[in-house]
DNA sequence: ACATTCGCCTGCGTTACCTCA
DNA sequence: TTTGAGGTAACGCAGGCGAAT
């Protein structure tokens, strides 16, 4: 089935159906490629590609032909393997006069029961009962739901239609539901589901990201805290304090009095006359004597990691 | 201009059917 | 053969919108 893959999804939980209604929601389910629409920015980003490649593998499944109201598995009537039991047999396909029609009286609505507001309007959409069609939707008395199974050649083109708009206008509706000889009904409850399918693999998705998310948090937190923990010793011993593994280096050449992050690739020039800060986020403040003593001093072989943080705070030591 | 009604659409939750391990 | 899980077509409802009255 729908495979549980990682999807590239961003989902704007707070459009309303009344809003993309003008403004389709336009989901990005879709690889980069897509050329649809995008929904307003997600709350947070989403990084993952989409997949959607497993739900089109999904549709191949048995053909489900009802007959005298027992479903029966087609691919166990050898004589029915190979036949769509979702279209209308070609020869006995009549036009529709409109497109309407075109729903209200599929083959498949032999396998749908129709009941409720929404099935008297597609009901009332043109269909008059058409003998050489089949069993009509008033036939199916029991008043048990029959379930048609998508022809993988439906569920494709519906797949690939929701690729374009995730929702379909009336005009939009009964084209396809006309060129999927289904009922325009039909195409309308298979975009509802698709994409309520697409907003519950999204919320998965979101809930993934979002657990990632708090555990790295939570790791960060940690170790700042165990960082506070430590400067707070060293504050209180001074003899460690020069020991210490700095939070944060920088690497000064003693020759040109540049000074590097020890992971940037770019440098950063220290003049001694300057009365600013070296440190970008510090406040500018008078050189300190002892840096003085640095940018005198002979540093033989590399550059030397400097801590740089203690220098706003405790002298190094000479030695 | 404003309120009401109607028809339509959507999301959401649920049910029921189907398939498969 | 039975059974339970998972997928999904279909249903019912609530709520919002636009058009008509």
């Amino acid at each position: 089935m729908m495979g549980k893959d990682d999807l590239g999804l961003s989902l704007s939980l707070s459009s309303s159906s009344h809003h993309h209604r003008h403004l389709p929601l336009q989901l990005n389910l879709m690889p980069s490629s897509s050329a649809s629409g995008r929904p307003p920015s997600p709350p947070f980003p989403c990084h993952q590609t989409t997949q959607w490649a497993g739900l089109l593998a999904d549709s191949d499944k048995r053909p489900v032909l009802e007959v005298c109201g027992g479903a029966v598995d087609a691919r166990s009537l050898p004589l029915l393997r190979g036949i769509d039991v979702n279209r209308a047999p070609s020869s006995g396909a009549v036009e529709r006069d409109s497109e309407e029609d075109a729903g209200a009286s599929s083959p498949n609505s032999t396998l749908s029961s129709v009941s409720g507001k929404r099935a008297e309007r597609d009901t009332h959409l043109g269909d008059e009962h058409d003998p050489d069609r089949g069993i009509s939707d008033e036939d199916d008395g029991d008043g048990s739901r029959k379930k048609l199974r998508l022809s993988k050649d439906q569920s494709a083109i519906l797949e690939e239609s929701f690729k374009e708009h995730n929702t379909l206008n009336p005009k939009q509706k009964l084209a396809l539901a006309k060129q999927l000889n289904l009922r325009p009904r039909q195409v309308e409850v298979w975009f509802q589901n698709r994409r309520a399918r697409t907003k519950l693999k999204q919320t998965e998705v979101d809930c993934e990201f979002l657990r990632r998310c708090c555990e790295t948090l939570t790791e960060e937190n940690r170790r700042l805290q165990k960082e506070v923990q430590e400067l707070r010793a060293l504050k209180l011993s001074p003899q460690f304090y020069m020991h210490m593994t700095p939070p944060t280096t920088l690497t000064m050449c003693p020759s040109c009095e540049r000074v590097s992050n020890s992971t940037a690739s770019t440098t950063t020039t220290i003049t001694t006359t300057s009365t600013s800060s070296p440190f970008a986020n510090a406040p500018a403040q008078p050189m300190p004597e002892h840096h003085q003593f640095l940018h005198h001093r002979t540093i033989p072989g590399p550059w030397a990691p400097i801590p740089l943080r203690p220098f706003l705070d405790a002298p190094p030591q000479r030695s």
